[in-house]
This record gives C-alpha cells, structure tokens and sequence, in this order.
DNA sequence: CTGTTAGCGCATTCAG
DNA sequence: CTGAATGCGCTAACAG
C-alpha cells in the first residue's frame, strides 16, 4: 500500500479511501490511485485490515459431519448467501466429536469471526452455551437453548411428523412403528411429539412399545427396524426418522420378505436426494436444507450489523412428499 | 494480553513466550502467567498474531458444488487432516460459475491463506493458472495444467475405467455403450481413454457413435442413455460417467422395459452412497474421495511448509466393486 | 477533498 | 531467563 501511495503520489489514506469507497476523493486522484493499483497488482491485506476494523468479515459453521448429505445442503446455503453478502465462511466438520466441537468453537473465536453458526445435537446444552457465550453472534440450526443469547433456525419438525402419520393413518394403517432416531436430538424429539399428537388426535392410543430409537444411519434403520419388526409382527407401517433410517428399514423388510408398501408402508424424513431413487421410492416429509443454511444466515448478518435478535427463532415450513413405499 | 502481563507482573514478550511455548521461561512465572491466562480467560487474537508473523493458519477449499456428495467427500477429507495440524479451512463453493470461482480466488488472497486446494473443471487452463498464480501454495484435485507449479492429487480414472470395461467384456460384452459426462473434464477425458485402450488391447473396435457426452447428473443419464439406446438398440452394457449418471441410465433402461443386468448391464463410477442403495445396485468404481481431500491437504501442508514439491503428482488407487447391475 | 497521528494485538530482534 | 523497542499493513479520528 505503500508502494502504491508513493507512486500515486498521494498519502495512505487517500489509497485506503479509494479502496473502500469511503469519503470523498476527487475523481481525478481516485482514477490515478486505481491505475497504480492496478499496475502494481496490489492486494489490500484483509489480515490488518481486521487487525484495524475489529472485523474479519468471516463466520464459522460448525456441523457435524459436512459429508452428511443433509449438512452438506445446509453448507450450500451459507455458503452461497455468505457469498451474495461477501463474507468468507469457516467449514468445522467435527465428526460428531464433543471434543473437536469444542476445540473448533475455541479455534473460532482465535480467527475473531463476526459470527458462528451451529448445527450441533451432542453437545449438552450447558457445554455449548458456556462455549458460545463467548462469541456474540450466533445461529443455532435445529436446536433449541434456553437462556442462550442467540438466533434459531428450525425446520418445523413436529408439523412434518403430523403430515406423514397422519397420512399413514389416513390410507389405513393404525400400527404404525416409530424408528425414532437418537433419542437426544432435537429434531428425534420434535418428530416423536409430532407421531404421538396426531394419534391420539385420530383416536389411537401411544404405544411405548412402538417405539425404537436409533442411530440415524441406514444400518441403525435396519437393525432397529428388524428388532421393532420381530417384537410386532402387527406393525404395518414404519415411520423413520430420516430417509437413511427408512433405507435401512426397506432392506430387513426386504429380508423379512415384506413387501413394501402392501404388507407394510415405510416413510422417512428429509427427502435428500437418495429418497427419491430407492426401490420403491420413499414417502418422506421434505425439509428446505439448503434455505435452512440461507436464513441462518440472513439471521447471523442481521445480528452482525447490529441488530438485536434477542433470541429471535424462525421456523421453516416442511411438506409432505408422497411416493410409493406409502402411497 | 497487555492485563495478562500486568496482572502477571511480567512483559508482553513474556506473555507471548508462555502461549506459544518458546523459547526459554522460568517454570516459575510460566505457571503464574499460565494462572492469570486462565483467570482472565485471555485468548489471543490470531489476527493480530498473522500479521506479525505473517502466517493465518488458514487454507481454502475451492469445489464446485459442496452439496454434490462427492466434493463433500473430498471436503471431508480436507477438513479432518486441516483439523490434525491445526489449520482451518475457508469453505468456498462457487455453484459451477467459473466468475465466482475466481472471485473466491481473489478473496482467499486478501484473506493471506497460507495455501489453497481446488476442485476446478469448469475454468480454462489459462484462467484457472492466471488466478493461482498469486498463490505460492496451491494443489489441484483432478486435474493436470501445466507450467502452473502446483502439487496434484489425482484418482486413477485411467485405470478404473480399464478395470469397469475389463469386467464387462470379461462377462460376455462387445458392445458397450459410454455415457461420457462433460467432455472438458479430465476425469471424462481420462475414463474415455481408459474405456478406448481396453477396448483396443481386447481386440474390440472403438466405434464413435457408442459415446455420448452428458452433464453428469442422473437427468443428464437418462437423456443420453435414452437417445443412445435408440441409435443403438444392439447396446448391451451402459459404462457411465459416475453413478448418478448410471442411477438415470437405470431409469431410461426401465422406461424401455430393458431388464438390467439380463436385457443390458449397466456400471458407474465413484462408488457414492446411492450406488449401493439403488435397485438394481451399481457396478461401479470406488474412487477413494475421503482420502483425495486428506492427501491433497498433506501435499499443500508440506508445501506451505517449505518442501519444493515442484509440480509433484499423487495417483490414488481406484478399485472396481461388482454388484448386481453388471454381475 | 486530503494528510497526519495514533493505534489494532501480537512477534521479532536485539539488549540486558 | 527476561524486557524494550520496532514494525506487520491498515484504518479511525482528527486536522487542515
């Protein structure tokens, strides 16, 4: 910068203004500084730039595994509405690591991030709140934390659990087994309170036994569903917690011979892409990943500028997708 | 840090010596300034600490698309070695556009990464060179420019195609269909040579018109395979470009009523999740993406710290996986 | 409209 | 083993 201030025979500042668009330079000074910037090939450092600013233009996102095709979409989306705003975003993929999660929201706060922005399940509430306290600006994606200084952005969860059982109900099943996912979610929680309002709503009883948590994997799908499915024989349709579990429930009732869907429904959740081109393709509840990563976000700028967000929450519309395995 | 050294009765120099462990303190005043670090929950900041030394600690990782499972794959990998040796990753994914590509290029550099690792196909060679150039430490996935001095990381594309081809004459193929995926691209270029030389050294002719270009999505599959299938309706093995290229090809082999692998085999390659999880599951090629991103991350690691790497090359074994599509 | 002064928070170089 | 001086490259707040 120095080199370009002398040869434009201006000062420092007269450059930094030209390069910010700030203040008033005369057009004649301003088009000979950029001809210096230009011949020189001068790159403004963003390093003391922050240094000076107190602002990185930067946000973390934390997740816990960015080759789970749900994160990945999520990802997209910050990464595409951070580009649109010109902020440059972190990736911690912690591989569902409580301690790595922890190490990487330390690490962030080293880079002096504007923001962070969580999508975090294992993380107990009080060890992520006492690490987040420490930044000012932060999105929680799926996850609920009281007397946590920070934005929510959540998929309407309970709302989507209610459209696929109610339409597994409303094409005849009454037995409907629920693979549930880990039992610590928010979003496991979310779709078991959804599962169980709109049964009794229709007039049938909850039953525990119905129940199997999970883990949310194809194989966690499969095992569960063949324990689930050995105990109930009864059971005539399953409803998974995402669409991984489901593809793991539509191979053990592959191999217990069930045909899906008419000796037995299957419906997952999320509708990522695989849903659609299994056999048969899946019944699923699709939740927006890609516009969840966009308006956490929206959100985390508007705290970043100012704004106070106190605990602000936005809740994103699901929709039900029906395909053959539950027609 | 300047209260740490106060309230430690110590210099700043002193302070900075216990956090990064170096050079030589007294185990005495180490513990007390360690003490008060603690107390006063002091971090320091890394951008003031970049500056001075002039490195961030940072790397980028330019991909086209983060939500495509295999550059969440690739991403995978390079974050879990970043995170090893304490690097942390800029996330940039410029949605194929070959503008916001070099944008992100321009921005790592204002943002002073100490190395950059980049997934591009879509940029020209002079373009995609012009913009690394500015960069001391760069590694390309897939991809081989010359005169760019950059480390490469490369899956065997070559070889995997000669072993998916191998297997499908091996089984009673002769005339075997390509769906090429984007002609520009150098895994397209490396798996149509694979695809020809085996051909050739099998005594089989190579026929132009059994290839045809695609974008390598399962639409652009089920287009191509449709139209090649009706040029060509003696076809009896479809090799395509990647598995969701081969999950469309299924599709168009349904729509015509051809019973895949009796009426025609078809295989695909990378081996992603949904290859295993289609119906019928796909003959593929594993193509090792976690272990692309580790690598690469490796090579510019050591590059960034002071290793010539003059234009060195790593070559990934790819492995075939033979499942029901093409038994 | 332009320049000057004074840091941002740390690490490097040299003296003690 | 410890400290003082200096600068990394830029911007904020003034002054002119």
């Amino acid at each position: 910068m120095a080199d370009v201030a002398r040869e434009a025979g201006v000062s420092l500042m007269t450059v930094s203004r030209v390069i910010n668009d700030k203040g008033d330079v005369s057009d004649d000074t301003r088009q000979r500084v950029l001809a210096v910037v230009e011949r020189l090939d001068y790159r403004p450092s963003g390093i003391a730039r922050s240094l000076a600013t107190r602002r990185t233009g930067t946000i973390g996102l934390l997740v816990p595994d960015i080759s789970n095709p749900f994160f990945a979409d999520v990802a997209r989306g910050v990464a595409d509405e951070a580009y649109l705003e010109g902020y440059s975003v972190f990736l911690c993929s912690s591989d569902e690591d409580t301690a790595r999660e922890l190490e990487f929201v330390a690490s962030l706060e080293e880079k002096r991030v504007d923001g962070l922005i969580a999508c975090s399940s294992r993380l107990s509430a009080e060890d992520l709140s006492g690490a987040l306290a420490r930044h000012t600006n932060v999105v929680l994606i799926n996850r609920r934390i009281p007397d946590l200084h920070a934005g929510r952005v959540l998929a309407d969860d309970r709302a989507g659990a209610c459209l696929v059982v109610e339409h597994l109900v409303r094409t005849g099943h009454r037995t409907i087994g629920l693979l549930a996912g880990p039992p610590a979610s928010y979003s496991s929680k979310a779709r078991l309170a959804g599962y169980r309002a709109v049964l009794e709503e229709l007039g049938i009883a909850f039953a525990p036994e119905l129940v199997r948590h999970c883990a949310p994997t194809d194989r966690g799908g499969e095992e569960a569903a063949a324990e689930l499915l050995t105990l109930r024989p009864d059971i005539t349709a399953l409803f998974c917690y995402n669409d991984l579990v489901a593809v793991g429930a539509l191979r053990a009732c592959a191999a217990r011979q069930l045909a899906v869907p008419d000796r037995i429904a299957v419906a997952g959740f999320d509708d990522i892409a695989i849903a659609a081109l299994v056999v048969p393709p899946l019944t699923t509840c699709r939740v927006p990943r890609h516009n969840i990563g966009v308006e956490a976000t929206k959100s985390l700028l508007t705290q970043i500028n100012g704004e106070p967000c106190n605990g602000c929450e936005i809740v994103l519309p699901v929709e039900l997708v029906v395909r053959a395995s539950a027609p």
